[in-house]
DNA sequence: GGTAAAGTCCGTAGCCGCTACAGAGTCAAG
DNA sequence: CTTGACTCTGTAGCGGCTACGGACTTTACC
């Protein structure tokens, strides 16, 4: 299977794919005679870990780590269990700022909806902020 | 004023300062005789118009936009208001991606509560082509 | 068999938005 | 006058790719 095959199978990206491989996160395939990557079924397993694990938000050094506790069996599924807490922990996190973000966007552009230039709550937003009201026609709150 | 005042005043780290008026995001400031930038007040209101513009999410070329808008009063509102839109719709699809990957988490981490290592939900759902895994692994940048 | 197109190789550089150095110069306090 | 804090410039690094360029190999078609 070459690495356009395996990119499909996948549902990797060709140049991530020798990405992966450049930092190691998946082995080197083998060779063809001619220096092509030939990879095998469980090649293409080991990508779709990868990319499951990126969709699932988990960095590459967390899916290195997932990786390991994977192939080892001695090893604990504990420590998936808290790697994985920690993560969710973490997109919880950005979840929020995420969420507080959109909310406070989506009031400043209500706000300025029809208004005139002068007027507008984004740009009076950005100027000063929790000064909502007065960002309208007020000459003395710049400079 | 000083770049390490500026910073204090602007809620700005010291080196993004630098780094911002290297990229052309804010003029270079007066210096000293000895070569030390030199902060009006005006120069740190437009330095927190760009640290609040980052707090909403918006790149750094969105700012710059922004800014010009808000430096030409012949520019219209309407211009703010079609970029802020836009942007509030990326970050409502982030917003989406990253609920559906914490929900997707939680459940995996609930299902695996107390397993054996082999009956890992963890492991599983990322070794298994399993379910519904949707193709190329692109999820959200973390901002 | 010849040739052009498509695929693959490797290495490097770019993207964003910072952050962190190194090594030099400047300034204020004791 | 020395110490230490500050500032300067320039460059390199982070994560996670993505996109070249130039050389090679394979495939498709006549």
């Amino acid at each position: 299977m070459k690495i356009s095959e395996a990119a499909a199978a996948s549902g990797c990206h060709l140049e991530t794919i020798r990405y992966y491989e450049r930092v190691g996160l998946i082995p080197s395939p083998n060779r063809t005679e001619s220096g092509y990557r030939a990879y095998t079924p469980a090649d293409v397993e080991r990508l779709r870990f990868v990319t499951r694990g990126r969709e699932l938000g988990f960095s590459l050094e967390e899916i290195r780590s997932l990786l390991r506790l994977n192939d080892d069996p001695k090893l604990s599924c504990g420590d998936v269990d808290a790697l994985a807490r920690v993560h969710l922990t973490d997109i919880k996190q950005r979840l929020e700022a995420l969420t507080r973000m959109a909310g406070e966007l989506e009031r400043v552009i209500d706000q300025c909806a029809g208004g005139e230039r002068d007027a507008c709550t984004i740009l009076g937003t950005l100027r000063s902020p929790g000064d909502d009201s007065a960002s309208c026609a007020n000459p003395e709150s710049r400079r």
